[in-house]
DNA sequence: GCAAGGTC
């Protein structure tokens, strides 16, 4: 029996189905799917199945100092239990062993690793490598004819990072978080990617800080044609400036002054020059994570977000695997046939129609031909719009208009400059046109933006109009967002294209970064500080540099594992020993940001700075940190955890707050104006308790003159908490209320509910405006809900839970309710029950 | 409770 062992479930599968032409069989065992057929089982991993990590003696963080970590032992243990018992059972039976998994250098580690699992059981069996960089039927029949050794110096370059990046992590990171007196979950991480990726944060920050805006001015004015068209553009002062470059800006206010005076008096504009030339644009290449990562993030998706749904539409079998540095399609990719199978489609079929018209289809090809997989791209296999959420299908036209995009023809834009001259000032103006659309037509999520100027000839005379003097500022550099953050971690060789995104995630988890485009806390601030003056190294990219290097050499056979692991504990032991001395003032600085991280502002009562706090029961308030000298506290909502933005109060000088909870954030805004506003908001109409007609017959009949025990009306109102509800405005008399949402700002539409005579409500929270609808409505059909899982009906005999939600939608919530029914009406009103049924009910309860 | 790298 031949064993084949593949990086992952699917790849398994995919290669069962191209060796066995479609005949396998698949089972399960310890919950790892295995492929069989004629002679052969073909099994997945999940990557790694073993992990690197310390003897447990270092692992209580207080009783080792972080420093021994340098020379500790390291254990490999089995990470994923049950697909390693897996794999012995199999390879005890195994007569020979293909090691099949992917085609990059951690591939061939995961192999290894496979190896030494099967020769722990089973010492003579023959063990083979074979390499294929995509799972097609060409690529897979050819390598599996052509089998290969295992790489094991290439492997052993995968074991060195993983050592090394243990070492320096796990050293750096325990030695900041106990100097700091962060233990537990808010332990102060440091490691050889996250941190040079961290650097790249905090530094723009720096440079933001440190930006000082110059003003300067910009000078515009409308050009019209004088003759029959009198068409009009816009145009632009420039001047040539030292250099002879063309300069827009001008930084001093007199002269720009002067330049507006001249264009003011004048009178008409000659054109001196105009150019025109046609600019191609050429189709991008086919996507690789990071440039997908880019294109999904240009439709408003994380990265985090985007691989998410690229994962999501590989495992169903629509896209090809999403993690590949790939930007060159493989030889046996054939656009014809794959444009073939979106022909007819209802909104893809249009645009692949169109290329199969071309005679000649040639991909675009990237710069990265790499041996790990092919660039993502569509498979052929179409989701029905049902079967994935619009996302979903957003992503997966996204991948299908990429592909398409790398077989269209390019684009060609014709630019149109006109040069005129007033009184020896230069006005220009850039015209551009798209001439032939090319790609455009199939990929729309390039901006195709044209700039209408109109022909006009050297010499000819134009007016001059609306000329306005503009005063700007320099602009502090942007902050990077996640997707230029994963675009230049590429080109600094850090991270992969499997754990970039990762890693940005990381950063928000440990509290080093927030919002988006991310930026850094003080903590993040004091750690890369820290670094930098303790041990440089580990922010620098040259650290990921070095060990690619030492990484090649190791697979070359140049140098050994042992002499690079070595070289690399050494580098740390000497930054531990300026590290130990200055423990203290390390842990200082970061306390002290950890608490500027906290801070709103100053506190109302005694002037010290009010701080973002956690209760003992784990929800926020803010707190004074004067306590308990001052005792001054505001609440904070209770979902999510806060943000402190950097917007500040204009009355009360504090911050205002976030609240993070996934996809319900929201901003709280200032807890002190919350705190004020808590009250009373819009009545809505009569408490149905205590109003007017909640009296009797008679007195509704009377006019329904006020007395002093009725006349309740329903207000929205805000608890200091910062929770709404409906309630009534007799309370505490009258206890009367309806839950109302937590977040987004409450509309009192004019639509009256016929039931309740009370208004319609709609709640605005991010995109989708949510019509609540009736206040009671809403309540009872929640209710509806709850009981349909928790009522006291269910204790009934012959009462299901689905009989139980019919009745809810009844209005019959609970017992009580059930016995006070008429059967009749019941049966009447509920599908399915009949008048007898509910009598045998009423006569069990 | 550490890293980064696979994969889900």
């Amino acid at each position: 029996m031949e064993l084949i062992i593949t990086e992952k479930d699917n790849a398994a599968r995919r290669i069962a189905d191209i060796l066995s032409g479609g005949s396998y069989d698949s089972s399960r065992e310890n919950g790892v799917n295995v492929y069989e057929w004629g002679g052969k089982r073909c099994v997945g991993l999940s990557g790694h199945v073993v992990g690197v990590d310390f003897p447990s003696e270092y692992s209580d963080w207080r009783n080792v100092e972080p420093v021994e970590l340098i020379d500790a032992d390291i254990e490999k243990t089995p990470t994923k239990e049950n697909i390693v018992a897996t794999l012995r059972i199999l390879a005890r039976k195994a007569t020979r062993v293909t090691i099949a998994t992917d085609y990059d250098r951690e591939g061939e580690l995961i192999g290894k690793e496979a190896y030494e699992i099967v020769r722990d059981v089973n010492d003579d069996v023959p063990i083979r490598r074979v390499r294929f960089s995509s799972i097609t039927e060409n690529e897979v029949q050819s390598a599996f004819a052509e089998p290969d050794e295992l790489d094991f110096d290439l492997a052993a370059a995968g074991e060195a990072r993983q050592i090394i990046d243990l070492v320096w992590g796990a050293a750096l990171t325990r030695f900041l978080s106990l100097s700091a007196g962060q233990l537990g979950n808010d332990f102060i991480s440091v490691g050889r990617v996250q941190s040079p990726t961290l650097k790249l944060i905090v530094d723009r920050e720096r440079e933001i800080q440190a930006f000082d805006p110059e003003e300067y001015w910009e000078l515009f004015a409308d050009l019209t044609k004088t003759d029959d068209e009198a068409e009009s553009f816009e145009s632009q002062y420039f001047y040539r400036d030292e250099d002879d470059n063309e300069a827009e800006r001008v930084w001093e206010e007199a002269a720009a002054e002067e330049v507006y005076e001249t264009l003011s008096s004048a009178s008409g504009a000659t054109v001196v020059d105009v150019n025109r030339r046609t600019r191609t644009d050429s189709p991008p290449t086919p996507f690789n994570t990071t440039q997908f990562i880019r294109a999904a993030s240009s439709l408003g998706y994380s990265a985090q977000r985007a691989m998410s749904i690229a994962e999501d539409l590989y495992t169903a079998g629509y896209i090809t695997y999403p993690r590949t540095d790939n930007t060159v399609y493989p030889d046996d990719l054939e656009p014809e046939a794959l444009l073939d199978e979106f022909v007819g489609h209802p909104t893809l079929g249009e645009s692949a129609e169109a290329l199969l018209e071309a005679d000649d289809i040639a991909p675009t090809e990237g710069d990265e031909e790499t041996t790990d997989h092919p660039p993502i791209h569509p498979t052929g296999e179409i989701p029905s719009r049902g079967d994935v959420s619009d996302d979903e299908w957003e992503v997966f036209e996204l991948v299908v208009r990429r592909f398409y995009a790398t077989v269209a023809e390019a684009a060609v834009w014709e630019h149109l400059k006109v040069v005129a001259d007033v009184d020896d000032c230069r006005l220009k103006a850039n015209g551009k046109r798209l001439v032939e659309p090319g790609y455009h037509d199939v990929y729309p999520y390039f901006s195709t933006t044209e700039n209408y100027v109109p022909d006009v000839d050297e010499g000819e005379q134009l007016s001059v109009s609306g000329i306005e003097l503009e005063e700007k500022e320099t602009q502090p550099p942007r902050r990077y967002g996640q997707s230029r953050l994963i675009e230049t971690m590429e080109d600094q060789g850090l991270g992969t294209k499997s754990t970039r995104h990762n890693t940005l995630e990381k950063l928000y988890d440990r509290g080093y970064i927030e919002s988006d485009p991310p930026r850094p806390t003080q903590l993040a601030m004091a750690v890369v500080d820290a670094a930098e003056n303790y041990a440089d190294r580990v922010v620098s990219e040259e650290m990921t540099a070095q060990l690619e290097a030492d990484m090649d050499a190791i697979a070359s056979g140049e140098a050994g594992l042992e002499d690079v692991t070595d070289e690399s504990r050494e580098m740390l032991g000497d930054i531990f020993e300026s590290l130990v001395d200055s423990r203290e003032e390390i842990g200082d600085h970061l306390r002290k940001s950890l608490k500027d991280d906290k801070r709103l502002g100053p506190c109302p009562e005694c002037g010290e700075d009010l701080l973002v706090r956690r209760s003992r029961h784990g929800s926020y308030f803010v707190g004074c940190d004067g306590y308990p000298d001052c005792e001054y506290t505001l609440p904070l909502p209770s979902t999510g955890k806060p943000l402190i933005l950097e917007a500040e109060c204009d009355d009360h000088g504090l911050n205002e707050v976030k609240m993070l909870a996934g996809r319900q954030t929201f901003v709280h805004g200032c807890p002190l104006c919350k705190a004020e506003e808590a009250g009373e908001g819009p009545i809505l109409g009569e408490c149905p308790d205590c109003g007017d007609s909640a009296t009797s017959e008679t007195s509704r009949d009377e006019g329904g003159e006020t007395a002093d025990e009725h006349g309740g009306e329903l207000a929205v109102k805000t608890l200091q908490s910062g929770s709404r509800l409906v309630g009534c405005t007799r309370y505490p008399d009258c206890e009367y209320s309806l839950p109302l949402p937590r977040r987004g700002d409450i509309e009192v539409t004019d639509e009256r509910c016929d039931e309740h005579d009370l208004p319609e409500l709609v709640i605005h929270n991010g995109d989708e405006p949510w019509e609540l609808g009736c206040p009671i409505c809403n309540y009872q059909e929640f209710q509806a809900r709850e009981s349909s899982s928790g009522s006291d009906l269910e204790a009934l005999d012959g009462l299901g839970a689905k009989t139980v939600e019919k009745l809810a939608n009844a209005g019959i919530e609970s017992i009580d309710d059930l016995t006070d029914a008429d059967p009749d009406d019941v049966a009447e009103s509920v599908d399915g029950i009949s008048a007898d049924r509910v009598r045998n009910w009423q006569a069990e309860a």
